[in-house]
DNA sequence: TCCACTTATTAAACAAGTTTAATAAGTCCT
DNA sequence: AGGACTTATTAAACTTGTTTAATAAGTGGA
């Protein structure tokens, strides 16, 4: 019940912001779809379309056909007018994407892995080479397989030497443009969520079922739940039969490099906890990666999933690729921050 | 990705429920404090109180203290401006409470049962009265014990002849006030939000095992959870044990009378339900209803709990006045739309 | 080809909140 | 009691987006 929304302050930010998602959105626009796309009026889009013009920002790629009067321009963004860099810290390597506004990837690579002993340092000067020769880069996405709060790592297992370290706040300062950190499933469900355009009010469920214990990134009301304590989604924890749990259901450690789920006691396991997941989320939809699971396997869970929970409330059950899903969702995050930048110029 | 927020048009509104909003947290202010809570300029908010003075909308209770210069002019609203309805609809009776907005109850009084038969018309027609004698009134605020979509009556359980009734198009039309209906754990579970005054990025879980079977209310990031098919919180159906869910595991039926939690598979069951909501949600809190649970009882759910869970992640159990936090949730609801209504004198 | 009609764009008058300067109303110290 | 200093309030100039009117650029039919 504080701080209003609404600043006359923020509205050119706003309105820049608006206009940039839309032109992202659609592809293109004339003015008179963004006034009306944004509820903001003609003239004032007009102004600031002609500045960003100005900026090299965006272009005028022909005129709409006539429906009747004078033909539309159509302006489109000019998707190499700021890049964003995507990091994925992982165990053993840290890989890194350059994209530009469309999500095209303009350049990728792999450098030291970061987590490990105290590598960031290289990391950082491996980061500056690639700004020297990308100097249009204007915003870093950096997802981590642990959790986050705010960009500091709370916590990520198995590299307590880096607990509590302001990731965040480390590159800000260094590189001097807006940076986000996050968690790598919640990022994966980002990505899904946009890559897909689900509904925002619909809530989603990621899981992953990975060689360190299953995971889950959750999505409700459009944003990613993080938990009191930054536990949520570890469903390794959740009690399933007398006294087995959903990992010791799982029967993991049997078969370290078996990565397919097809064992009737997994089956059994997963759609009980999808029945949970029901029972108390309700999500739309809950997705598997597509390298755990298949189409027999997803309908074998379905219809095991009806003996607990009645069939009509059970969420649709899809197969997706983890990895792509997980780049966009960091390219979201970057994106995002590109867009709400200000102007470049101003003048 | 599209309609902006901050459109100027919306500005008036957006600044006068600002000013009651902040008026009504913190009891009293002066004109900076307003300024300050707000953003927004002094004159503007000068301007505002000038005519809600006018209005009647508020009150100058007194001088500030001097703090080395002039003393600052108090302002206090005025509860009795505007008065809001709730309405509970039970099984067997409907109640309903009229307060201002301080949440002070000005009358309360039980009327026919509305969910039985066709008894609505009755329920319209003593609400008819009611407006009457109170004229004030300009909010309603309607309490279900069932799924509700954007004020229509989705499913309640047992009254399938009004499922999908309009119920809050019905009273709009009919009174030409704004109308909020809300499912009674949902109320319950915002009512104890705004009561206890818990964060808003905070996850709330408000736990209910009444007679109909066990139910919960979610709030996650300051919003309600209601699922793709309005079946969040049914967590009845939660896997529990080899060859029994929740429901079952309470073994509910054998004791329709005995309300009180106390028997050690009950306590195993709910343990079993604390540790799935903090794998999955990780909730803040979990609030119990206090003729249920008491402080013993929460102990031992609080130790069992942690045979599944690491101690450090689970919630805060607490326990808590239901029917009151029902009562504050509908007010919240009905005072929220008060208070977003626009001047009354538009001149 | 000219003219009536559409639709896009530009220009001018308005509206509403902010910033900055000026004024009013106190307090505290001597 | 009188002045120096603080703080609240009011007034005036400014910024920025909107609304409304005017102009430009096309289209299609006689």
């Amino acid at each position: 019940m504080d701080e209003l929304v609404a600043k006359p302050k923020s509205m050119k930010r706003a309105i820049l912001h608006g206009i940039r998602a839309a032109l992202l959105e659609r592809g293109s626009a004339t003015k008179v779809e963004l006034s009306e796309i944004l509820g903001i009026s003609f003239p004032t889009i007009s102004k600031f379309l002609l500045q960003m013009e100005k900026d090299g920002e965006l272009f005028l790629t022909g005129l709409d056909d006539s429906s009747g009067g004078r033909r539309a321009k159509r302006y489109t963004y000019n998707p190499e007018h700021k890049l964003g860099l995507a990091i994925f810290m992982e165990e053993n390597e840290t890989n890194y994407v350059i994209f530009n506004c469309f999500g095209e990837v303009k350049a990728q690579g792999k450098t030291a892995p970061a987590l490990k002993d105290d590598a960031f340092r290289l990391l950082t000067k491996d980061i500056e080479d690639l700004m020297d020769e990308y100097p249009q880069v204007s915003s870093m996405a950096i997802g981590v397989p642990g959790s986050v709060d705010d960009g500091r790592l709370f916590f990520i297992p198995g590299y307590e030497h880096i607990q509590d370290f302001d990731l965040k706040g480390h590159f800000e300062n260094h590189f001097s443009l807006p940076v986000v950190v996050e968690n790598d499933m919640n990022a994966a469900v980002l990505g899904y969520h946009h890559n897909r355009k689900t509904k925002h009010g619909h809530s989603l469920i990621y899981l992953y079922s990975g060689q360190n214990g299953p995971g889950a990134g959750i999505m409700i009301n459009g944003g990613v739940v993080r938990g009191s304590t930054f536990f949520s989604g570890e469903v390794s924890f959740v009690p399933q039969y007398d006294d087995r749990n959903f990992l010791q259901a799982l029967g993991k450690g049997k078969r370290p490099e078996q990565k397919v789920i097809h064992e009737a006691h997994e089956i059994d396991a997963i759609s009980r906890l999808v029945a949970s997941f029901t029972a108390i989320i309700n999500p739309k939809t809950i997705i598997f990666c597509n390298d755990e699971v298949d189409g027999t396997i997803l309908e074998q869970i379905a219809a095991r999933s009806s003996k607990y929970i009645p069939k009509k409330h059970l969420p649709k059950l899809v197969a997706s690729d983890w990895k792509q899903d997980y780049l966009y969702g960091l390219q979201v995050l970057g994106l995002e921050l590109m867009i709400a930048g200000e102007s470049s110029q101003n003048a």
